[in-house]
DNA sequence: GTGAAAGCGCTAACAT
DNA sequence: ATGTTAGCGCTTTCAC
């Protein structure tokens, strides 16, 4: 049987509030020994204040649900823990519910969430549609974080992949190479929309001229990536470089490159996209541009957390920008690196597990 | 402003004790036309129940807390998408929160949780000791999930490595070795220890004398396999196979025995442990055996909702056990997969995500 | 079959 | 500085 205030006030000889305040208000006028003693009282007993209770009477839970498409994603457990690590600061808790793309169980999981003692919502990778009754009826603020689909919109974060896509131009253009193909991921997907304008910009920045040959539409997979490679390296003069819009698609490039008796990076440079667990596994490494997961998810919450505490706001959506990771791809030299070439989702979490008094 | 019992009442009505009984007690006798009138109204507003205040009254909350070491773990994930998928069915909701190795975090995590409305707890990964007084005086029930050091323990599924290294020796066998060498893991390790005496275990059986030049320590990281192999590479007559003890060694392994001029199959062949996501993207692809995560996951949430339905028990130890998939490294014929040998996560998950077609 | 009323544990007026 | 009291939204006796 849990410990009640009521069980404190008996033991330590004052009434249910005074309790109340001693523990929980620290700016109310507590006589300093009476606080003390309840403090005390409380700890002795192993107090543990029923959330439950305090929510009822406050519309107040210090929790959060979060809506992803899939906990399995690979960009969505990172984005989850750069939510909890911000959410933590202020004592918030997550609750985690998948979607699997299908708006039946989305829409569940939202009703699931409303009733539930949950302050905001953010979706994580959640194909949902910007309106939704319930949600709006609820009145809790809601954030989107990395948005696949769709147009943009308020109150969401995105990773800036037009930017992303400049890096990885730049830095083949820095190496000397000037015919620079792209393997694009499937249409109307937005981040390969964006990419693709990127790639375009920089070369237009850098004074190279567009070739529509060197254009290649994949499909985000090893396979796709593959095929493009061959038909790339088929082309005359052949490209030196390519640009492989994710790092599944870069490495199917890679191993096609390889088996046409070619060698990267001597022959053929080749850079990726999403900083891929695996880029730093296989051989050899490639060199890439990041997705900013981590930070996408701090700052999602931030947005949610503000949002919860001054009330619903129409926010613009905010660009994250990812960072260049110099590997082996491209045969420059790794310390090269900018310094800003450093992975922030591990400083942060440094910080954060050094366990600094701030906190 | 959310809808109540009380406006649902007024609007229909009647009294906030019989809209509350059509609502949810479908076995109480409410007059059949009440019942249904109640129910239309209530969809009509739009009524969502304030999980607060029942859980309040009724002192269960149909939410669980999770407490994982890192949620980035690479095994953490399945785990938690497999107790998920079965909480679903129960209409259950997880709280998640990070431990990250440090005690004092997890007895804040524990507090967190035991205050706010849950109705049990599973430990993933988590290095938790078994005794918590505070977790013990709540009277929830727990569970652990792939624990990864001490003894056997009550209340906890964890993985048969015994059984999986036994898989990989057989495997290797059937294939004509016997000259097998183990890349063992870290020592002090659950897994490392089983997964030895597997190893051993089978070789007996196989009538295979047990050589101790053939065993080398590594450190469950690539590099540490790789300096194992190249060991392993000098002895005379050479191991014809290596079983590395988990996934990333296997990889250090193999670009070992690559980088001596050795082929993989041909000349050696490899099996790591783990079924890594990488495993079946790097070349050559590497025949594993597979962490039966998702299901750990499925019989954690399973044996706690058990418990939060009965009481407290005192359960046993239960192993779960993975799988052979046969892939590159070993120069087996895939088709050699026993129909068992299927990925269970990705059946359970295609069956539930059967609504789409893409997928 | 339905309603009135009590109470879960907590906080916040409103007294004193 | 402390105590008394009301009430958050819900379930559940206990009446009728």
């Amino acid at each position: 049987m849990p410990v009640t205030l009521e069980a404190i006030a008996k033991a330590a000889g004052f009434s249910v509030s005074t309790v109340s305040r001693a523990l929980t208000n620290p700016d109310y006028p507590v006589n300093p020994a009476t606080r003390q003693r309840i403090q005390e009282v409380a700890r002795a007993m192993g107090y543990k204040p029923n959330l439950a209770a305090r929510s009822l009477r406050t519309d107040q839970t210090n929790t959060i649900g979060i809506i992803a498409d899939d906990i399995l994603s690979p960009f969505v457990p990172p984005i989850i823990r750069g939510i909890q690590d911000y959410l933590k600061q202020y004592d918030y808790l997550s609750l985690i519910v998948n979607s699997d793309w299908d708006p039946d169980i989305e829409q569940d999981a939202i009703n699931a969430l409303i009733s539930r003692p949950v302050d905001g919502i953010i979706f994580v990778e959640s194909s949902h549609l910007a309106r939704n009754e319930s949600l709006q009826q609820s009145g809790k603020p809601y954030i989107f974080a990395h948005r696949l689909f769709g147009s943009t919109i308020q109150n969401s974060v995105v990773p800036d992949d037009h930017y992303g896509a400049t890096l990885a131009v730049r830095h083949l253009v820095s190496l000397g190479h000037r015919r620079i193909a792209i393997i694009n991921g499937r249409e109307g997907w937005h981040s390969a929309e964006r990419r693709y304008e990127g790639y375009q910009a920089e070369l237009k920045a850098q004074g190279i001229e567009f070739d529509p040959a060197l254009v290649q539409w994949g499909d985000w997979e090893y396979e796709g990536g593959y095929n493009a490679a061959r038909a790339l390296l088929d082309i005359s003069p052949r490209p030196t470089a390519i640009f492989a819009a994710n790092d599944l698609m870069a490495l199917g490039t890679v191993c096609a490159i390889q088996d046409a008796g070619l060698r990267v990076p001597q022959d053929i440079a080749v850079v990726g996209y999403d900083n891929r667990e695996f880029t730093r596994i296989v051989r050899p490494k490639i060199t890439t541009v990041s997705m900013p997961v981590y930070e996408m998810g701090r700052t999602a919450a931030e947005l949610l957390l503000k949002q919860i505490a001054e009330g619903r706001q129409a926010l613009d959506e905010i660009k994250i920008k990812g960072q260049l990771f110099i590997r082996e791809t491209c045969g420059a030299d790794p310390s090269q690196q900018t310094p800003e070439g450093v992975d922030m989702a591990t400083v942060t979490r440094r910080v954060l597990l050094r366990k600094d008094p701030d906190r």
